[in-house]
RNA sequence: AGGGGUGUAGCCAAGCGGUAAGGCAACGGACUUUGACUCCGUCAUUCGCUGGUUCGAGUCCAGCCAUCCCUG
């Protein structure tokens, strides 16, 4: 059986490569071009699918004898992840690329190319299962086992289709299994860092970024209390998120956080610590992965980003798309753009965009 | 012009004769397939200036400068 790999030239892929290899898949490394440095204002850098990352995933492809493409994506990419991206901060929100670029990119874009290459499944290197409900007649997206790596945060767009044609190797492993596994088969990559901030801003100044790319500069704006009082000017919005206390270039006599951001007006609350918390949000664009949505509130534990603990509240439908949650207790910085995903234990119920 | 107050890091600010707290900001790092949050670290050889007293002065004294308030 045919298996396309994706393979974005970290550890983690190249073992999900090499698993698959090794379980006798007939299998294809494929490494997703998404962006040209050159599109995006960069001559060099480090980036997800920069030259030095193709030539290691090529690397670890010719290590494993499997045959190793590159596809160019940079037009989906830019449509689909960039350009929201853009358009989400312009707007006050704060956006998360690897959602879409997952849920686009990765198991829209390369799943139809897996097709036309008669293969079964696309397989990457996230940590999160599948698994076959033979009573509910579905599949399950679930946590991975290395609770301190999962990854289902991301994928929870995923359909049925998709999730009937993917596999996640990595999903009953540990990184430092990975990691093993990787040093074993002496993949150059076995030791390269896990972190990579958002993929297209290397050096992590999205705000630059965006101004690069639009090739505008954000308006500045007004700093303003909650009570509507002005503080001070400010960068211009897309420098800012909920919840955000440091780089705000304003010297306060006490520690503020920004409350709301106000594209309308061009301005940006700020508060205190104890301003920020709250019991609800509506998140639209849900996804019921695992079912359809319920016709009662279900019980239900929640993150509102990654990396955070889940916690517990009850998820009501409100029509087909959108989703009201109540939590058990009140939450810091619920953020607008960012997604709230619903896990019953190991499960993941659904997911949608915090509005 | 006279009376009073104040001058400590980018900002706010402790300090009251014994060798410069703290907060905010900034910067660096950790964490991390998003942004944040969080955590760790760095950040005044020097207290408006000049003299003086003292073993020792940001702290006391004198003069000057700056700034604010009040009265003319």
């Amino acid at each position: 059986m045919k298996a396309l790999i994706a393979m974005s030239g970290g550890v983690d892929s190249s073992v999900a490569a090499c698993l698959m290899k090794e379980a006798g898949y007939d299998c294809i490394g494929v490494t997703m071009k998404l962006f040209h440095n050159e599109d995006i204002g960069l001559n060099r850098g480090h980036t997800c699918c920069s030259l030095d990352d193709v030539e290691d995933a090529r690397s670890v492809a010719y290590n494993l004898h499997i045959p190793y493409y590159v596809f160019n994506f940079s037009d989906r990419f830019r449509e689909d992840v960039i350009e929201p991206f853009i358009s989400d901060y312009q707007n006050g929100r704060t956006p998360n690329p690897c959602i879409n670029c997952n849920r686009y990119l990765k198991f829209e874009k390369l799943f139809h190319r897996a097709k036309e290459l008669s293969c079964e499944y696309v397989v990457t290197g996230h940590y999160a299962r599948i698994e076959y409900d033979e009573n509910t007649q579905r599949y399950l997206l679930k946590k991975a086992v290395d609770t301190a790596k999962d990854q289902s945060y991301m994928l929870y767009a995923m359909t049925q289709e998709q999730l009937q044609h993917t596999q996640f190797p990595l999903g009953s492993l540990t990184k430092p299994e990975v990691r093993a596994i990787a040093e074993r088969h002496s993949f150059v990559n076995a030791q390269k860092h896990d972190s990579q901030d958002i993929c297209f801003v290397p050096d992590g100044n999205y705000a630059a970024f965006i101004e690069q790319y639009t090739g505008t500069a954000c308006p500045p704006g007004q700093f303003t209390a909650t009570d509507g009082t002005v503080l001070g000017p400010h960068k211009g919005i897309i420098h800012y998120t909920i919840g955000q206390h440091r780089k705000l270039g304003i010297n306060l006599p006490e520690a503020m956080y920004v409350c709301r951001i106000c594209p309308d007006t061009n301005n940006v609350v700020l508060g205190r610590q104890t301003d920020l918390f709250s019991r609800e949000l509506v998140a639209d664009n849900f996804n019921w992965i695992a079912g359809s949505a319920p016709q009662e509130p279900v019980r239900c534990k929640a993150k509102i980003r990654y990396r955070q603990q889940e916690q517990w509240a009850t998820a009501a439908p409100l029509d087909d798309s959108r989703v009201h949650l109540l939590f058990d207790e009140p939450q810091r910085a619920i953020t607008p753009g960012q997604a709230a995903v619903l896990y019953d234990g190991d499960i993941v119920l659904g997911g949608g965009t915090i509005v």
